[in-house]
RNA sequence: GCCCGCGUGGUGGAAUGGUAGACACAGAGGACUUAAAAUCCUUAGGCUGAAAAGCCGUGCCGGUUCGAGUCCGGCCGCGGGUACCA
């Protein structure tokens, strides 16, 4: 029955739904209310112009949610902005000579005008853009106070520096060492940069991720990891020639015996001093700054010393003195910048060892394996067992845990060193040489120094009037812009020019939704109301860095008032979602200009006899399989084609439907069919049993009904668990039940009625459509959601599997509370289990009531 | 390099330590149709076998357990993060 009458069509139910709810307001959340209250959050968008399907399942995984909480009592909040400062304006200005602003307010508009159709539960009334001069002000106010108050400071910092274009690039900017756009080699370079003190917080961050019950344990490990506790001992080494003593730390004390050298950081005081008169030593530092600052560029790259030719003397052997390196792995920015280094206990000091032919002596070895050192380090677990070496604590046989712990008490005794705890976490850079971001309200006077604005002057606008002719900061070269009053003296100053980090938009806005029009930052009856975030939802690749930072963000927040108390962790429960992941087609014949690579979108490829080929230039093309979607690498699927071809509804279902949602799932054209065919066939079951009149037998009636509430049971488990994947399933198993049954037409009303409720987050036009066609007069989106009749749950027989030594060889049909001996009997007197046990007893029978038998023969 | 994940049929995936492959997609066969589309029904991990049945099987190697996709140890491969992409 597919007549015009009762055929889906997607567009049209979409539409006027869409503007049912939009007239009734309900997706604004109410103030005060007797309902409890619900925040629940999708990590907002770069607009970078288009949705991608990563967008669709993001905030579809969000709506489910917030459709749920409506329909279970919640006054819900479901706000939904921007996160619109950043490198991609400013690249875009460059390339087409558009101004940043104007090409990010209209990519919100066409994003927006992308996401409207899905018809997502969003309060639009209080959407945020991070540019707009109402967002930054509020964060300029927030970072005068944090500056007030001790949470800002300045220091120095590398950044990498493009001398041909005379610019910093950011990391993603250098390719293989050299600038994109220039391909000159990059080079370090220090600046004077603003820092926010995150590692005044390292302990606190750390701490409280014990409390956060739902976050993914996975994320909460990562962060741990990030902030790395760790506990050491600060060792002078003093220097034969009677300078300073270079300061080293270690969290391996016990492996002291085994030292063989000290390396120090080719910014050390030390290297800098001996570099003045060492021309090979200044060579080498020089060679180290020609790197990128990244931290796997760094630990990857080729380890090398070089020797300073000053000696230290070892702490506890008298006799010995140590050769002291300057070595290009060593981090100024953890610890004292300087490490001995133990190659029988270490492998990269044992690799640096062998190739400069430093000395490696083992300061333990394993029970009962006493060998010399070879090529691969002895790094035995903490908690295991070893035997040390003419230990001077004189422990012996200990773990090494208990070694470490002895030899810093050791240490501590005889005064030769200080136990301390220490923490990877560096503080936080908010400093960026760019335009394109909220402008850091101080001012550079003469008399004054650095002074921060009079709020009364906020925002500190950017100037609309700029060039991206030439690379570069605008505001550098924007001189009617940097000349201003200094706030304190009045006499001329000059703006800071460097601007924020789009961390920081991002690290309060949740904060902002709350109270999206206030006058000051934040309104501390609507965010002590709506804070916290219920539910946080967004990817991944954001589990350490902006979730830290907004971590940190709140608590410096609450120090000053920004904040009630109740909100020092912003986030209750995070989802940390799977990447939509696309093969990447990279031309295999040709690169760009800078041997920069060149990709192909999807639909300019195709495949040739098991070849790849470009369809217009016949070109061959390397297929990177399954990577991020990114808008750089052209391997983004456009979900628009989806919408207008099946409905949102559609593309809705299918991204909830295949891949559970924390896992990447790989993008294919072909599922999104099998969706719409589905919805078109729920439909249709629908539509028969609304305008069907019939009775049948109660048996028929009893099996649909006992099947409906078991759905309704695990839909509703599935939806609280984001396992939609799997709630989808068993949706798909009921109407293939409910379009086979025998049942009458009363049941089958009900029946289907519930079907389109508990779809009703997945597929909220169509379930509105099919809602009022079974003869309902609200709206299904704000029905009370069903519940499940614990009654009709349970199965009075069940059926349970024979095991013979673990293998399933049969089943039987028991009642469900029969005890274990009688299934046993009956267990063994199964076909299956005589044959297999011939005459013999079996050794043991093991039965889980209600689950299993297993025979052990 | 380091930290964190993931790996199950042709494909997406399901499975509180308890019947591996639910539910789908693609496939094969059939019904309906002049035909096609749509729809409905059947089938389906691999190997052997006519069947009954048996053997193998969750990246690889090993362990714990009556029982392991699941827990533990060691590998391999892929992905994310790595502090200036967001």
């Amino acid at each position: 029955m597919t007549d015009d009458m009762t055929r889906y069509s997607a567009g049209e139910i979409e539409a006027k739904w869409q503007e049912v709810w939009n007239k009734a307001k309900v997706f604004q959340s109410e103030g005060a209310s007797d309902k409890p209250k619900y925040y629940v959050l999708e990590m907002f968008p770069y607009p970078s112009g288009r949705i991608h399907m990563g967008h669709v399942r993001n905030y579809t995984l969000g709506d489910v949610i917030a459709r749920h909480k409506m329909a279970t009592g919640h006054n819900v909040l479901h706000p939904m902005g921007w996160d619109a400062f950043g490198l991609a304006a400013e690249n875009a200005a460059m390339d087409k000579g558009i101004h940043p602003g104007e090409w990010t307010y209209q990519n919100i508009k066409d994003m927006k005008s992308q996401m409207k159709p899905l018809g997502f539960s969003l309060d639009w009334s209080r959407e945020i853009a991070t540019c707009h001069p109402e967002y930054y002000r509020h964060q300029q106010a927030m970072f005068i106070d944090m500056l007030e108050a001790g949470l800002i400071y300045r220091k120095n910092a590398v950044v990498n520096w493009d001398p041909v274009d005379m610019t910093v690039l950011a990391n993603e900017q250098v390719i293989d060492g050299k600038g994109w756009r220039s391909g000159a080699e990059v080079e370090k370079r220090e600046l004077t940069q603003w820092f926010f003190k995150i590692s005044d917080f390292s302990e606190d961050l750390l701490e409280a991720l014990d409390g956060l019950d739902d976050w993914p344990a996975k994320v909460r490990l990562m962060q741990e990891n990030w902030i790395g506790k760790s506990r050491g001992i600060e060792i002078p080494f003093h220097r034969t020639d009677g300078g300073e003593p270079i300061v080293c730390y270690s969290t391996r004390p016990d492996t002291m015996r085994g030292a063989s050298f000290l390396a120090i950081s080719p910014e050390h005081p030390v290297s800098r001093a001996l570099a003045e008169d060492n021309a090979d030593l200044a060579a080498f530092i020089a060679e180290t700054r020609k790197m990128d600052t990244t931290e796997a560029a760094m630990e990857k790259a080729e380890k090398k010393g070089i020797d300073t030719g000053i000696t230290v003397k070892h702490p506890v052997e008298a006799d010995k003195e140590l050769p002291v390196w300057v070595g290009n792995f060593v981090l100024m920015d953890y610890g004292t910048g300087a490490v001995f280094g133990c190659p029988a206990h270490d492998q990269r000091d044992l690799d640096f060892a062998r190739k400069y032919g430093l000395e490696a002596r083992n300061a333990f070895y394993l029970p009962g394996d006493e060998v010399e050192v070879g090529n691969e380090a002895l790094v035995p677990a903490k908690s295991e067992p070893v035997v040390f070496i003419d230990h001077f604590a004189g422990i012996k046989d200990v773990t090494s845990q208990e070694a470490i712990d002895a030899t810093i008490d050791w240490f501590e005794e005889k005064g030769l060193g200080t136990g301390q705890v220490k923490y990877r976490l560096r503080d936080w850079g908010l400093s960026r040489q760019r335009y394109w971001g909220c402008p850091i309200p101080v001012v550079h006077c003469e008399t004054c120094g650095v002074v921060p604005e009079k709020k009364e002057n906020l925002p500190i606008r950017l100037p609309d009037n700029v060039s991206f002719d030439q690379p570069g900061n605008p505001l550098d070269r924007h001189d009617a812009w940097r000349q201003c009053e200094c706030p304190k003296c009045g006499e001329s100053g000059v703006r800071e020019t460097d601007t924020m980090d789009t961390f920081v938009d991002s690290s309060w806005y949740f904060v902002r939704f709350t109270a999206p029009r206030a006058e000051t930052p934040t309104d501390a009856a609507e965010a002590a109301y709506w804070m916290n975030v219920d539910q946080y939802i967004g990817g991944v690749e954001h589990a350490i860095l902006h979730l830290l930072y907004s971590r940190f963000f709140a608590r410096a927040m609450q120090i000053t008032g920004h904040l009630p108390q109740s909100a020092v962790e912003p986030f209750d429960a995070l989802f940390t979602q799977g990447m939509v992941t696309h093969a990447i087609y990279e031309n295999a014949e040709r690169k760009a200009e800078g041997g920069r690579p060149i990709y192909h979108y999807p639909e300019e490829v195709e495949e040739k006899g098991g070849d790849v080929i470009v369809k217009e230039t016949r070109e061959r093309v390397k297929v990177i399989p399954s990577a991020k979607m990114s808008k750089s690498k052209n391997n983004v699927v456009d979900p628009v084609n989806i919408i207008e071809q099946f409905g949102a509804d559609t593309a809705r279902w299918f991204v909830l439907s295949d891949s559970p949602p924390e896992r990447d799932v790989e993008w294919t054209a072909a599922g999104a069919e099998a969706a719409h065919k589905h919805l078109t066939r729920v439909h249709r079951i629908v539509s028969d049993i609304a305008s069907s009149d019939e009775t049948a037998s109660q048996e028929a009636d009893e099996l649909l009904l006992k099947e409906m509430h078991k759905t309704i049971h695990d839909v509703s488990g599935g939806v609280e668990s984001f396992g939609f994947n799997a709630a989808i399933a068993k949706l798909y198993a009921f109407s293939n039940t409910l379009s086979r049954s025998k049942a009458g037409s009363a049941a089958k009303r009900q029946s289907a009625a519930a079907l389109v409720q508990l779809m009703a987050p997945m597929t909220p036009h169509l379930s509105e459509e099919l809602w009022a066609m079974l003869g309902h007069d609200g709206l299904v989106t704000t029905a009370p959601w069903p519940v499940a009749d614990e009654a009709m749950l349970v199965d009075d027989q069940i059926t349970m599997p024979i095991q013979i030594n673990g293998k399933r060889r049969a089943e039987i049909s028991v009642p469900k509370d029969m005890d274990k001996a009688e299934v046993e009997k009956i267990a063994l007197s199964e076909d299956a289990v005589i044959r297999a046990l011939d005459g013999a007893t079996p050794k043991k029978v093991i039965v889980v009531p209600g689950r299993i038998v297993n025979v052990v023969i």
